[in-house]
DNA sequence: TCAAAAATGTTGGATAAGCAACACAGGAGA
DNA sequence: TCTCCTGTGTTGCTTATCCAACATTTTTGA
């Protein structure tokens, strides 16, 4: 429901390849340098494509940056049948353990994650959180407004997978979040 | 000097992306079908470009065939450095190495070569060969026309290569070509 | 043998990508 | 300070690719 397939498969073809390439060409940069180092033009150049072609595509890199994290992200909600899905415990689970999981693989991966790439992949993730979470809850037809636990929710899971993916030794993923799932589905249980 | 590096560099990058990614689909194609099973549509399918962009750049599938054939030949001749060269018999033998080489791996990758597909890569190998013969002769500033003895050893070289790549039970390369280097430069020699 | 389906080439008009050039902003170093 | 250099966005124009549609052939299979 978040992902519209069908849009991605209508987009004009050169498009489509257009922002692989870019999107490809971004990734690899981004294992080899801190995002603060990648200029567009590193980006255009990798990608074999031209400079006004990009800002065709996106204002800035930091849109850009937005962008990956997004497909990135919710190509991985999709892998693990989330995004067409409802409130349920072991939903929630499943889905705390993708995102710690993620943000774990996009620390390691990414070359010096500083404070910038950091908080532009925070807002990113969380707002897609939010509006999975909002989802869910519209799915159990509650009558109450669903912003207020989403927000709540969104933040807590976010927080969670921030604090396990920067743990020095990371503990079992899978006791650290059933330890830590009550704690958010009682706010969630509550609304579904 | 039979390729002109620069000539593909200032190409339209949009172009050399196209066939690039046409070269690559047909390559795929070829390992998996026979040649003469293989469509236009199939190319444009696996290239994901339109149709009609195909029909831009090879009026159909014997030449987009004949381009694939020398530029993977050509790339062949360049990686052993016998492009921008002279007569020599060292050289000679190279080029019957490569030649052998070349055309025993043409056949193990490509599924069932078919007599089509057999013959129409004859003609584009005999004719690289026929013109980097010439430029050889050239080189060493002989007055006798250059066209008859390049004809002749062409046409022995492919023909030892195709006798090569086709014995059921493949000799060893290095003693092969040794035992017919001979026959060739004697017809090459005289005029170098 | 015949009709349906699939592949081939071709066309005109729409659109994305390429290019060269520009003004501008920041940083490095003399 | 001044200049040089590198990166950023933007623009008008050109060109390659896309698309839908068409008439033909070729293949299929009933």
């Amino acid at each position: 429901m978040l992902i519209n397939p069908s849009e991605n498969e209508r987009l004009d073809p050169r498009v489509r390849r257009t922002r692989s390439l870019i999107l490809t060409a971004f990734e690899a940069l981004l294992t080899e340098k801190g995002f603060e180092f990648i200029s567009v033009q590193d980006v255009t150049e990798r990608a074999q494509i031209n400079r006004a072609t990009f800002y065709a595509h996106f204002p800035d890199k930091y849109a850009l940056l937005d962008y990956f994290i997004s497909q990135a992200f919710m190509r991985e909600m999709e892998k693990r049948t989330l995004s067409a899905c409802h409130y349920s415990p072991e939903n929630l689970r499943s889905l705390i353990l993708a995102v710690c999981d993620f943000l774990a693989r996009l620390h390691s991966d990414c070359a010096q994650p500083h404070q910038q790439f950091e908080s532009l992949a925070e807002g990113t993730i969380k707002n897609i959180l939010f509006e999975l979470l909002s989802y869910w809850l519209k799915q159990s037809g509650t009558k109450i407004s669903t912003e207020i636990p989403a927000t709540v929710a969104a933040w807590a899971i976010y927080g969670l997978a921030s604090y396990y993916s920067h743990s020095k030794k990371r503990p079992a993923l899978e006791k650290f979040v059933d330890e830590a799932l009550p704690l958010v589905a009682v706010n969630l249980g509550q609304f579904a």
